[in-house]
Parts: structure tokens; C-alpha cells; sequence
DNA sequence: TATTGTTATACTCTATAACTATA
DNA sequence: TATAGTTATAGAGTATAACAATA
């Protein structure tokens, strides 16, 4: 039924015989990085930089300790990034009168523009991944991401092994 | 209907409402790699050591270069790896005798031992984050991410924009 | 001359700690 | 003394090109 490396050999097909999840996602990934690179450089915005601005179209930030945080980034890491973006004018970021060690961070008109064009084009790409789907995979693949992308390490139980 | 963020204030959602892939999918690999992580350095095996393994109990390879693409890894990359698992018996790397250029690469009966033990243990914890979904959305998840990890930058036809 | 594997180099990303300015 | 932001440094990971052995 299974050859020496464990392959079914019949046309049965189980779960199990997947990839690791880890082997699947990663390759995701890569794909999705390299389909908004060209994107994002056309733009002449960075990846993270990308990130920054969509974080702050959901609103203002008081701190780029909270802003790094939100985006899974360091404090340190975003510093450039925020640099660039208020040299290019899509961002402004003030000292907040009440306490001149925060930095007040807002998008400006600008800078909303450019993120939503961005977006817009991502969304085209995506498009083109996910027609590979059937719609019911479609909605369950997209549910899915949703809440795992809303878990972290704390939240898994121990479950006996490892 | 939606705020000045874009926000939808009433309760209807849209599919369109979600992040971009790329901002869930990232997440999500941070997730699985920080699970799996700790398996790895308990059987001693690096990140790169665990694919090779994978890779190579499918069956053996006739050169390091295919092996390397067969990972998403470049040929550079893999050397010091496959140097850690050798020394550890878990590969053997012999030269072909018919060219004795390439190296013909093979796992070992404890290779196969140990790669199969940490597989039994990532398997478990994927487990408890799969269990978070519903199992529609589980089936469609794992179909889902067969076919995407599968694409390659070329098979995305152009869809207009960009 | 071309190919396989290896080594060397530089470049990018990231993490850590030290520093400043404000509180 | 503690906090927000910045800078400096070192480390890991990666990409590129040059090299040795074999064909």
C-alpha cells in the first residue's frame, strides 16, 4: 500500500499524507513577497515601509514603540523606514506636545493615496492566486488565515508529545 | 456605512475587508516556526537539516544542486547543512561513480529515524493550531495551501493594474 | 569548455546594548 | 530613576563571484 518512503501507492489520499504546514507556508510566502516587491519598488516603498502606512490608515499612533509592536517589527528596526516615509512626505510625525518624548504618528493625504494604490494592486495580484481556488476553498483558506495569523505560541496547549 | 480608515461601522463584512495575504500569511510562518523551533534544537537538527532530511526520505538525490532547488535553497547554501548531518550519520554523501563531480546523497536508516520523530512532534502541534479552525475550514485550508505553495511567479497571468 | 561542488566576500537583516532627551 | 527615541555594533542569513576537480 505505501513504498519504502512512506507514499501511498494506491489512490487513496489522507490528510496525513501532507507536507508539514510549515513547508507549504513558507513557499506561500516567497510567492506573495515576490509578487508585491515589483509592486511596492514601482511605488518606491518598502516592504516595511508598506506595512507602516497601512498600519496608520487605521489610524493615528502616539508611539513607534506601539506602531513597531502593531506590525510585529522592533522599535529600532522601523526607524529608517519612518525616515523615509516622512521625507517623502506620507507620513508626519510631531512630538506630542503633553510629552516631548512621544512621537505623534499620522498618515497624511498623501501618504492614504498612495497606500490604498498600492493596495489596489496587490489585491489584483492576489486575485489571480486565489482564482486558483474553488470558492468554498477560497472562503475557508482566507477564514483560516484570519484566525491563525491571530494566535501566538502562548495560546497552544502542550498536547502530550514534545 | 464606513469610517474615515475605511472601516465598516455597520455589521456586514466583505471578504475585501480583510489585510492583505502577505500581512496574514507572515504571521502565520512566524507562528509555525517559533513551534517548531524548539523540536528542532531537541533532536539537534537545524531548520535547513530538517528539510534535507524531509527531502532526501523521499528518495535519494544524484547532486547537491537538485537538492538544493528541491528546497527553495541555493547549492551555496546547503553545503555546511549537509556537512552537520553527515558528520551526525544522518545523510550519507557519496561522489557518483559514473561522474564523479556529483555527489550522490542518501539518508540513513537513523536519518530517517529522527526526521520521522520530529515530523511525529511538529504533527502534534500543528494539531492544536488546526484545532482552532472548523473542519471545513481545515480541509479547504490544507487544499488551499497544496495548490498556492505549488505556484510560481510565472504562472500568474496579468490582470490589468500593475 | 562546461559542470559540480566548494570557498571567499560582501551585503542585507536583525538583535542587543549604549546613548540623548525628556519626564 | 524611568521612558521614548536614536545610534552603534555585532551577528546571522543570504547572494555573488571566484576557484578546484572532473568531465
Amino acid at each position: 500500500m505505501t513504498d519504502r518512503a512512506g507514499r501511498r501507492r494506491d489512490s487513496t489520499r489522507r490528510e496525513s499524507d501532507r507536507r508539514d504546514l510549515g513547508a507549504m507556508v513558507h513557499p506561500v510566502l516567497r510567492l506573495l513577497i515576490a509578487v508585491e516587491l515589483p509592486i511596492l519598488a514601482a511605488h518606491e516603498v518598502s516592504m516595511w515601509g508598506y506595512s507602516v502606512l497601512t498600519a496608520l490608515d487605521d489610524g493615528p499612533v502616539r508611539t513607534q514603540a506601539t506602531l513597531a509592536e502593531a506590525i510585529g517589527a522592533d522599535k529600532t528596526r522601523i526607524i529608517g523606514t519612518l525616515d523615509e516615509l516622512q521625507d517623502a512626505g506620507l507620513i508626519s510625525r510631531t512630538p506630542d506636545p503633553n510629552d516631548r518624548r512621544a512621537r505623534l504618528l499620522e498618515i497624511t493625504d498623501e501618504g492614504r493615496r498612495l497606500r490604498r494604490a498600492v493596495r489596489a494592486e496587490i489585491r489584483a495580484k492576489e486575485e489571480s492566486l486565489l482564482a486558483t481556488l474553488t470558492p468554498t476553498e477560497r472562503t475557508a483558506f482566507v477564514r483560516a488565515l484570519e484566525k491563525l495569523s491571530a494566535l501566538s505560541p502562548e495560546d497552544l496547549p502542550d498536547r502530550g508529545l514534545s
